[in-house]
DNA sequence: CGATTAATTGACATATATCTCATAAAATTC
DNA sequence: GAATTTTATGAGATATATGTCAATTAATCG
């Protein structure tokens, strides 16, 4: 176990077998944030979760059906929390700018997370398309406002995704720094046609703070605090 | 053995230590492509060069030694082709388009090695930065000439490749069709800060049909068709 | 052609992964 | 607190991968 555990976290009030669930379930977002899907092993979730290797079946078939669960339920808590951040943002430009900024924000809060939810997205379509749901209506606001002078297809917003899902893993590989979340916005603001001027001002301007509403994400406290 | 071979090609008239070698590489091209980087295993790749287990290890220290080789081959000969493919083309937004455009091409014309191009781009960050060493010059041209509005760093420019890169990606999977090329350079240079009727101009104008000068790529013949 | 060198082979030792299942431990119920 | 149900265990059967090496086959040379 490292770190954060936030669905052991999630199942702290639930039945034993919730727990175990969870703990797997952490564990192996650990797990495949370090090695990836492909080379993580069953026994290293095991081990990482500190149960049996036998526990492991008792609640998953095998590891892609642990992969599934895990992307999901992080592609759902995700999206949830990134509707919350985007709560009273109206203006398209600002909204397609923020929704970048904020996902990026979040996903490096958490970097195991934010290492599976890349991972996840890269694999599973429907996620991406889940987690950028949307951005296709913020897209076509913007060309109806006139402010947006390209064709919203799906080629653009594949596109579109793709920078920011490179700036997250740069971001999460430490290649870029905490502006690269405005960097990109900006980049993205530009593609679409917006002023190069008005593309820097809505892409650099403060964000409020997140005020969590859903999932609480544990903190590591100050006594617990590690070397 | 699947398809192309174009190292077996190329070492047709070498010493058969050669040959086999260049075998060996053409089955990881296939190998890689299908399975990935990671669940490829050295017997699938003898496998697909028809030789025996010891033999790869004759040549290769092992599965990493191969890939990298591979990754470097075709970086390579990519990069040279990339060369020929610009001779010629001065203006920089052009050679901005063109250059983004003829990659696509090329990676596509042979889909496997577009695979592994996209892969060992992926894991080797330094064959990246090979692929893409003339794009910096032809940005801060463009940027001297007054056609690009941006600043030219390092953020600019993975960004700019992860567009071109994700490009491939989904052409190699069907999920784009061959107009992609012209759709992102034209995307690509609007974020530069060209004018929208001249970034669709310029990614849509008529490309010359590519003059092969170094490799010999090898066509499949009438007679040997599949199916 | 016989001798020498180069290239190839595949069985084997080693390691690690998957998934099952009889059994044990823990939790719950009455 | 005994019985019952739930949960957890880890040894083991099966499979597949890696890397080595003595032996075999192919190529070359005088």
């Amino acid at each position: 176990m490292t770190s954060l555990d936030l669905f052991t976290h999630e199942a702290r009030n639930l039945g034993k077998s919730a727990r175990t669930k969870a703990r797997l379930m952490d564990a192996a977002v650990s797990v495949f944030a370090r090695d990836g899907f492909e080379a993580a092993s069953v026994n290293e979730i095991t081990r990482a979760a500190e149960v049996a290797n036998g526990t492991f079946y008792v609640y998953f078939k095998d590891k892609d059906e642990i992969a599934t669960a895990v992307a999901y339920r992080i592609a759902h808590d995700v999206v949830q929390q990134l509707d919350a951040a985007m709560v009273g943002v109206s203006d398209a430009v600002e909204r397609v700018s923020c929704a970048t900024r904020r996902l990026l924000d979040l996903a490096t809060s958490t970097p195991q997370w934010g290492q599976a939810l890349f991972r996840a997205v890269w694999i599973y379509n429907d996620l991406r398309d889940s987690v950028i749901s949307y951005l296709r209506a913020d897209l076509e606001r913007g060309v109806a406002q006139g402010v947006f002078t390209v064709e919203i297809d799906d080629f653009l917003i594949s596109t579109f995704s793709a920078m920011t899902m490179s700036t997250l893993f740069r971001r999460l590989n430490g290649e870029a720094g905490p502006d690269a979340g405005s960097l990109v916005a900006q980049l993205q603001l530009r593609m679409l046609g917006v002023a190069p001027d008005v593309a820097k001002r809505v892409a650099f301007q403060a964000l409020e703070p997140i005020t969590l509403t859903m999932p609480v994400i544990p903190r590591e406290t100050d006594r617990s605090k590690k070397n």
